[in-house]
DNA sequence: TAAATTTGTTAGACTAGCCTAACTTTACTT
DNA sequence: AAGTAAAGTTAGGCTAGTCTAACAAATTTA
């Protein structure tokens, strides 16, 4: 059983890559270097980073399982806080650094079936499945999708309620599909289909929404993520 | 804000009563008395307890209302797991220790909300709302209850499928309104009314389930109460 | 390439929460 | 009421996780 600060180790690691130092681990955790130094040791004794003197810092393989399975129950604990208990997206991050270190794997996996398996948090970050796969994904504004392309919400960037408001009305909501039919060149304009109801949309309101497509190839190498 | 450790020790204050040594606090929190002689130092500068040395121990006001809380958020989350996620009423527990510590209070609000406002947990206690009240409660089963009597299903004592599938078929489940309409003398047979619909109960299902009563009177004194 | 800067490490110390062992106070028993 | 048993306290020590200060290695830059 790993402590809840082992566990944030592994988790920081994970979001920062394979090529981590001590002293930006140090400051992504808001701990000193001398105390990262410490517990990477640790770590490494328990077999979960790869880590010599001087050296570059990175996950074993346990590690990274560790690692994604913490991922994979804050991301579930975000969605079900957004779509459950109306959090707004900014809200639900620190709830959920709290709720990820639960132990009970019925919990998490009762979790996900409550929420029907979702592909992604309220940030539009994937959700790692059970197995602990993680497809990569390109995420990018609706306003920059191609005319003819499928794809899925993933998130807001505004929370304002007038915004939230457009947003229901188009019937838009996360993991919700969209089809863009067309765009006008004159005032960019934009026509999108959502479940069955089509809708015209300004290029303000498509610049808010958050969406990965599902059409575009998937190939691209994964970044540094995000504190979560 | 009070580590979870602290907030360990308030709630078995709370459940141990306001006559609780040493030792016997020792012996609930599975810790040894040197321990628990230190904490309390700290609690009573925290003037969360009112401690003097070979003296008895007490929650005082602040500290009682903060152990209400964890018990809330305990119970609550308890009520989460059994109706949400189909968790059994042994299972809950110890889930719920962990989730009685989580920091938000927004999440429990939304929680007892989500819910419905739930009375009791699935073990039959009452749930402090959100101002801390606790009505005092007399629990016993549906077998004692008298004829012609309302009463709440607050709990099961059986737990096994077949049992579990007749308390469903007779249209009972926690926090639900019990009529008695009647008790046959001769085999102990007994009629209840749920939500308008009749069954004829066997004194064997009657005994397994837990209630209070409606219609009695409404003054016991607190017992020492159980581990949450 | 040598100096300066950045990055990483070590040693020693602190706090929270726990322990054991020894001791003191209170309560029980006859 | 004296002696024993039970309950409670204290002192000193341990671990996890943090810190500061001093030092060492690596990297950058002139």
């Amino acid at each position: 059983m790993l402590s809840q600060t082992e566990e944030n180790y592994l988790k920081s690691l994970f979001h920062l890559g394979d090529e981590a130092g001590t002293n930006e681990l140090a400051v992504f955790l808001g701990v000193k270097p001398a105390s990262v130094n410490d517990m990477l040791k640790k770590l490494k004794e328990k077999k979960l980073v790869n880590y010599e003197k001087y050296g570059k810092i990175s996950l074993t393989g346990e590690g990274r399982k560790k690692a994604i399975e913490i991922v994979r129950k804050h991301r579930l604990w975000e969605t079900f806080l957004y779509e459950k208990f109306a959090f707004t997206w900014d809200e639900v991050h620190e709830v959920a650094e709290q709720l990820e270190h639960i132990q009970s794997a019925k919990l998490v996996d009762k979790l996900d079936e409550f929420l029907n398996f979702p592909a992604y948090d309220p940030h539009g970050d994937v959700i790692p499945n059970a197995k602990g796969e993680m497809p990569e994904v390109h995420k990018k504004t609706l306003f920059e999708e191609e005319v003819g392309h499928n794809c899925t919400m993933v998130a807001v960037k505004d929370n304002s309620a007038p915004f939230l408001q457009y947003v229901t009305q188009v019937g838009l909501s996360i993991n919700n599909k969209i089809k863009v039919l067309a765009r006008h060149d004159y005032d960019q304009q934009m026509e999108i289909e959502v479940n069955g109801k089509v809708s015209s949309i300004s290029p303000r309101f498509a610049k808010n929404i958050v969406i990965v497509c599902n059409d575009c190839a998937k190939k691209k190498k994964a970044g540094k993520g995000r504190n979560n």
